[in-house]
DNA sequence: GGAAAATATGGCAGTCGCTGTCATATGGCT
DNA sequence: AGCCATATGACAGCGACTGCCATATTTTCC
């Protein structure tokens, strides 16, 4: 890797972490790019070059663990069990969780607080949804119903997201390998009394 | 109701409309507020009032056929076991999609074609899934984990967005009840692969 | 039915997110 | 050192969105 990727991946990073602060400081949208733009020592048109949307500073975060489950995932055998193999996104982000406790909850701080953004943040979970649907269908070499696929996919983001929700709603103050233990039991033992077909 | 609510709720229907024949005929990213302010001769200023946001002149749509499926829950007898009660929600969805099937595919393909739109969709998802759970949680009096209720409302969402994608993914060719049969078919008789807990 | 209070409307100015363009600076290669 | 590729940053401009205020319309009260 040339030093120019070097210089440019650095200066990635320190935009998005000069705009988390300035967001941790004076909020989201009392914030500008021009501002950010100046704390980070670069251009305004720098910023957007390397993230295409003022969104996209805040919700880079999330992706990076989404990234990173979604590597779990890949990293196994295609012989697993696909329940297994899942198993493994889940325990990605709780060790995510696990691991960056403090720059989370800071991190979900600004997105209570700031409405706009639960949007971006919908969004890219169900792009991932999308994305994990896709690979489970790859995995199973089309075998499975696309609905079974979809549903699937769904259910696994739910948990996700249920999980990671519940952890900051109570401030991090609970373990989070508790709930994934609690949530992933209630799936398996109550049924979710979802509506039944021709009732 | 005084005449001038009765006026108020007709510009606002007519703003809606007029903004979605021509996002259909024009595109969303090529219409601009000014446009569609004068098609519906009012002021931009007056198109903001009625809806806070471009986005929310599409979304909108969707939102009524939500609110819908919400009130339907809302009519069933508490005394009703939960499951067939969220059946009801799912009965409305596609009763909404059969007596609409032109229009909604028409929305979808502006849905479709523009990518910043998907947003706003996936919000308002998550938004009254959370508005779901609550209830759940209420109509059961708080006897059950809020776990158990949020991963319900997931469940019963994800089974109304899948039903609704597949739908239009298929151009509407589909006749939506049997997909909604299929769909809740698969819930019910393949258990979905989640990770079991400590695998 | 008319005056007054209440409120919906629309225009104007201004901010900010975001984009296209282009000159300049910086790193990579011979 | 010198050439090429590309990263940078400035500038201009568009459009979404907001606060403000004068005007018009509806309701209410007499």
């Amino acid at each position: 890797m040339g030093l120019r990727e070097v210089k440019m991946e650095r200066t990635r990073r320190f935009i998005a972490d000069t705009a988390f602060d300035l967001f941790v400081a004076q909020g989201y949208d009392d914030t500008t790019i021009e501002q950010i733009a100046a704390a980070a020592e670069v251009g305004t048109r720098t910023v957007y070059r390397y993230y295409s949307t003022k969104e996209a500073l805040v919700v880079s975060f999330v992706e990076n663990g989404l990234t990173a489950a979604m590597d779990a995932f890949l990293a196994q055998p295609d012989a697993l069990p696909l329940a297994e193999a899942l198993h493994a996104v889940v325990d990605s982000v709780e060790h995510t969780i696990g691991t960056n406790s403090a720059r989370l909850l800071a991190l979900y701080e600004i997105f209570d607080k700031t409405t706009g953004l639960r949007a971006g943040l919908a969004d890219l979970c169900w792009s991932w949804r999308q994305r994990l649907a896709q690979e489970i269908l790859r995995r199973e070499d089309g075998a499975v119903d696309p609905l079974f696929a979809a549903l699937t996919a769904a259910s696994t983001m739910n948990v996700i997201e249920v999980i990671v929700q519940t952890w900051t709603v109570n401030g991090g103050r609970v373990q989070i390998a508790d709930i994934g233990r609690e949530t992933l039991e209630l799936l398996h033992t109550k049924a979710i009394p979802v509506p039944t077909p021709a009732g």
